[in-house]
DNA sequence: GTTTCATATGAATACTGTTTCATATTATAT
DNA sequence: ATATAATATGAAACAGTATTCATATGAAAC
């Protein structure tokens, strides 16, 4: 947590080093973010860094744990029981709106991006983004197979890091590229379908649909 | 590559120096890795270590490329066509080796996996290793519609990288697990059943064997 | 024994990095 | 107007980093 000066600021001075800091943390991986370059775009003294925040990790924490907060915000709402969407749908929902997240903030979408590529940043216990994120697949696996959605023998444990894993590379690979309209969702598509019936052929199937399946 | 002097040296020498370096690289990614701590490892002096190197990435070069030009070397005869092996079939086969492999070096495997980390260092040409285990993938892909193993419209470009990624997922999982007997083709065999199927639950199935099926 | 060549050495160089600290400035309260 | 507290400042300290270079050592050649 940044120091109490720092809250005390005024608002445009504290905005202009949030901006500086996030576009260096976009620009490099924290390592070789260099708080020398933050202070000169945002035009404070370096003695004045270390008067508005413990250290060089004290701001990255504060930056990325907000945008965590806001993510975390916007998706709940999305896997709340009462929607009674199918697990597949309830995915689509929510890759819809990171995804919308993350063309929102693109530079907050950059430092996220290299976050998950630090392995020691992703286990430093105030995260534990990465445990959290599994426990949250966990839980979204285990109502699918309840809801009748998933097959019933699956691995938990593995599947839910398959998922995570998945999710991260799927962002990375739309990211990467130019957005052209509606092109983001067919990717999401294409990864559901992956994640749904896999790309083996089967042989010719006579399929009697499920008459609960939502 | 490295200099003359270095392959001119005793080999017991030459391997205290790589043998020194590997532990670095395994323990830090490359721009943490130092080139003192290196030096004071092999017990050489710093000034003989640009005698044998250009720089610290000449040697990181070096052992990195080595490693792939072994990996390729063991892998390559997995995919010869003559084999008749299904598409799946060919994926656990490869697996399996590389994880053999993976095993049987752990500390190369442990370099390995920071370089798939760094972005920067993965797009370097001399390796262009992203793009070249792409391309494999690609054609893995386009040979497995041919042979009726795939769905014929599964979108290539995006698949291939999904595999890669995924590969590279599993491999951690399994890597950060202590491997109980047979631990390691067990997950093999769920990521396979993964890709080929998914993890949807279809409905109540009647399925005709296609009879030229592998 | 002397010359020649390859190799070995570690102090010195030339950075870039974060963080500290004594001091100056400004704002607030009395 | 004075005292007190909060904030601003940049030089300096400190801890690294990779790399260079002049010199020393050792081995082989003549």
């Amino acid at each position: 947590m940044p120091k109490e000066t720092f809250f005390n600021l005024p608002e445009k001075k504290r905005r202009r080093i949030i901006k500086s800091a996030e576009e260096e943390f976009a620009a490099y991986p924290f390592r070789q973010a260099s708080v020398a370059r933050i202070i000169k775009r945002s035009g404070i003294a370096s003695g004045s860094f270390y008067q508005y925040f413990r250290d060089k990790f004290d701001l990255y924490e504060y930056i990325t744990e907000s945008f965590f907060d806001m993510k975390l915000r916007r998706l709940a709402p999305l896997i709340s029981a009462e929607r009674d969407r199918s697990f597949f749908d309830t995915f689509k929902d929510l890759y819809a709106e990171s995804l919308k997240l993350a063309r929102e903030n693109p530079r907050l979408e950059a430092i996220s991006g290299h976050l998950y590529r630090d392995k020691e940043l992703l286990s430093r216990q105030l995260y534990g983004i990465e445990s959290r994120a599994l426990g949250f697949y966990r839980e979204m696996l285990k109502r699918g197979i309840r809801q009748g959605d998933l097959k019933k023998d699956i691995d938990i444990e593995f599947t839910s890091y398959i998922l995570f894993k998945l999710g991260a590379s799927v962002n990375e690979y739309i990211m990467e590229r130019t957005s052209l309209k509606n092109w983001d969702m067919k990717i999401v598509d294409r990864m559901i379908d992956f994640m749904e019936d896999g790309i083996g052929k089967k042989g010719d199937i006579i399929t009697v649909v499920n008459k609960n399946r939502r």
